[in-house]
DNA sequence: AAATTGACGTGACCGGAGTCACAATAGATG
DNA sequence: CATCTATTGTGACTCCGGTCACGTCAATTT
C-alpha cells in the first residue's frame, strides 16, 4: 500500500525532516498489517527495512540455546524497531513479534540511511534513539536483579505506563501483553505472573476491563510495590 | 598527564581520524590511573568525558532499588565506555568500576562530539559501536534466560574469551573478574559461581595460574557446556 | 610480624519459584 | 451455534539456588 509523506511525518523520528526528504522516502515505504503473533522482523536475517509502528504493540524476543523465549523490549506506537540495520550490515539480532494486531510502516533501509547521512539532524535523532534504547535495556536488566518477584512484576507494569499517564491516579494499558509475554521479559514462569496479577486484582490495584484493556486503578500503590516500599 | 596524538590513535575508534583531528583532541585528553574497585564513571552524573580503556578491565554496574548490584557489561582494553554522552545530555545510566588496576584515557565530551559531527566516518564508527553494544547486551540478556546455571556460567566464561583466542584449544583470561563480579552479571550468588568453578577445575577444564590468570585448558569442553550439549 | 581485608571454598538448611496437571474461561474460526 | 485453541486460574509437589555461617588463604597494611 502506498504511503504519503504526511503519514511518515507522524513519526517523531521523521517529523523534523524537510519535505523533500519525506518525498524521497515515501516511494520506498509501505504500510503493512500483521495479525497477532506474526513475525515482523526475523532474527538472523539481514532485514532491509526499518519498522515504524503505527498501532498495536510489538515485542523483541530472543531464544536461548535450549529454546526458551527471552523478552527483550516492547515497542509502542510512534516508535520503531530494526534500527540497528541503519548502522551496520550485521543481521537482526532478535525476533520482533506482534503481540496484538498491528499496522506498521516499513521503510527501506538504504534510502533511509542516505537521508540520515545527508541530514545530520536525523543522524542525531537516530543516535539519540539508540542511546535511549541502551538506557531502556539497562533499566530492564536492572529489573531482573530484584529478588522480590512481585516487585519485579510491578516494576514491569509501571514501565508499561506512558510517561504522560504516570502522574494521574489511575491509568489504562490498552492491548496489554499476555502473562506469558510479561513472564519472558522478567525471567519468570507464566504461572508466577498470573499469581501476582491475582494478588494485585484482589487488592483493587489493577482491573481487567473486557478484552484488551487493563486498568490500573491505584497507580500510587503500584508504584509503592514497584519501589519496594511495601511488600505484596 | 599529557596525551599525545599517537596514543589516541591506538584506539580503534580514533585510529581512522585525520592527524588534525587527533591534534585537536589531544589537549582535551588525559591519562588517568585507577586502583582496583575505583569508580571510573558515576551513575546519575552528567559525565563530561568518554573513557578509553588502555589496560585493565572495567565493569558497568547498576543497582536495584533494594541495593543489589547488577552487572551490565565488561570493558576490555582498546574499547571505551561512557559513549552515550556523545548522543545526548542525559546522565550516565550506570556506574563503571575498575575490576583491576587500570589506566585509561579520558577525552572531553564536547571536542569529541565536534570531531564526530564534522567527520562522518567517526560518526559512523561510533554509531556502529553503539549498535554493537546493543547486540552485546542482547546476548548478555539471553544468557540470563538459561535455566541451567552451570551452562550460564560457562556461557559467560566463553564470552570473556577474545574472538582471536576462540579457535585455539586453550586460552587464558588475564586479570579475570572475581566470582562476585561474574555472579552479578548472571543474577547468581557468589557461592554458586564458586561451585561451578570448582566443578570446572576438577574436570580440568579451567585452571588458576597464580594471581590474575585464569587458564581455560579445554576450550572445546567449555563450549560444549556453554551450548548445553553436555550437562555439568 | 601481627593484623586486617578481601577473595575463595564448603556445608547445611530453607523458601519460594518452577513444573506439572488440570479446570475454567474467553476468543477465534468454521 | 458449535468447535477448537489460547489464555488465564489454581493447587500440589519438588528441587535447587540463596542465604547463613563458617573456615582458609593470600595480599596488603600497620
Amino acid at each position: 500500500m502506498q504511503v504519503t509523506p504526511e503519514l511518515l511525518s507522524r513519526f517523531t523520528l521523521l517529523k523534523p525532516l524537510p519535505r523533500e526528504a519525506l518525498e524521497q522516502l515515501a516511494p520506498h515505504a509501505a504500510l503493512v498489517r500483521y495479525a497477532r503473533r506474526a513475525v515482523v522482523l526475523e532474527a538472523g536475517a539481514r532485514e532491509d527495512n526499518i519498522c515504524f509502528l503505527f498501532e498495536g504493540r510489538l515485542q523483541g524476543v530472543g531464544f536461548t540455546i535450549d529454546g526458551r523465549e527471552v523478552g527483550l523490549y516492547f515497542v509502542e506506537p510512534g516508535d520503531f524497531c530494526g534500527e540497528l540495520a541503519l548502522f551496520d550490515d550485521n543481521p537482526q539480532p532478535e525476533f520482533v513479534i506482534a503481540t496484538t494486531a498491528t499496522s506498521a510502516v516499513f521503510v527501506a533501509r538504504k534510502p533511509l540511511r542516505e537521508v540520515m547521512l545527508q541530514n545530520s539532524s536525523v543522524s542525531n535523532i537516530v543516535g539519540r534513539k539508540l542511546a535511549e534504547r541502551v538506557r531502556q535495556m539497562t533499566v530492564q536488566r536492572t529489573l531482573l536483579g530484584l529478588s522480590n518477584i512481585p516487585q519485579r512484576v510491578c516494576g514491569q507494569l509501571y514501565l508499561l505506563i506512558n510517561e504522560a499517564q504516570r502522574k494521574a491516579d489511575s491509568s489504562e494499558i490498552v492491548n496489554p501483553p499476555t502473562h506469558k509475554e510479561i513472564a519472558i521479559m522478567l525471567n519468570l514462569s507464566r504461572e508466577t505472573v498470573t499469581r501476582v496479577f491475582q494478588a494485585l486484582q484482589s487488592r483493587r490495584i489493577i482491573r481487567r476491563d473486557g478484552p484488551g484493556r487493563l486498568i490500573v486503578t491505584d497507580l500510587a500503590s503500584l508504584r509503592h510495590f514497584a519501589e519496594g516500599e511495601e511488600e505484596l
